[in-house]
DNA sequence: CTGAATCCCATTAGATACTG
DNA sequence: CAGTATCTAATGGGATTCAG
């Protein structure tokens, strides 16, 4: 992802430059996780660290870490503990603003998926020529 | 942006791995200023190089460069070539493929513009303390 | 179990110069 | 005008280590 560019736009709102608002959304969707770790919350409800972990194939904890707090502190979702004893286990959440974005994602997900139908079938009579 | 990022989803593709529709949807925005350019298509219509140039606050024509031609590559938007001359100018413009992104590209700013006034009010509520 | 800190290398961005 | 080529500096990601 970009912390540099998230840094930079909140740079930029905390001077007064409140001519950047385009660039204030794509920060909060920059990070290639960041809309899956969206959309497994959105379908399978509130998850812990581990979870993602098991299902964003590939991701480092450093990363899945680094995503998760950049959400958070958009105040797209929220975290809480638990303790079993002296283990913890945690539980990460959509907030009110993070639902806002539920519409925007499904139709975002929908548009990649008939996409991605229409790229393979032209792949598919390309390689049956 | 990742081109990096790109041509992983890109090898996965090829690789009949159909199990990255969000990779693959995200790696369709990546890149700070796609939405940028895409915002500029949707509202002033077909533009050349050096508009972008001129609209897009310090990036440079490198980056421009990369970003347009990432969006060809993904059909989303396609080039034509004018001369006057020797002088060259160009066009982009937005395929059918990119102007079926319109809803989602007003929605997403749509939220960003709230969204940003929210935190600017939050802001401002905590300096007037 | 969750997650922060560190080290190191791959990747990307910016500046500059050059071409058709 | 619209880029491309090249070089360098800044960033980001992965692996490992450490801690509550």
């Amino acid at each position: 992802m970009s912390d540099y560019f998230r840094n930079t736009v909140i740079k930029k709102l905390n001077n007064g430059d409140f001519d950047c608002t385009k660039e204030f959304t794509v920060s909060m969707f920059s990070g290639k996780h960041k809309l899956l770790i969206l959309w497994i919350l959105i379908n399978n409800g509130p998850q812990g660290f581990s979870y993602f972990k098991k299902n964003l194939k590939g991701i480092s904890k450093k990363v899945l870490s680094n995503q998760l707090n950049e959400l958070i502190d958009d105040q797209i979702i929220f975290k809480q503990d638990f303790f079993t004893g002296k283990v913890r286990h945690t539980e990460y959440q959509l907030t009110a603003v993070g639902k806002s974005l539920i519409p925007i994602i499904v139709a975002l997900n929908d548009w990649g998926e008939n996409r991605l139908k229409q790229v393979m079938l032209v792949k598919k009579f390309n390689s049956d020529l």
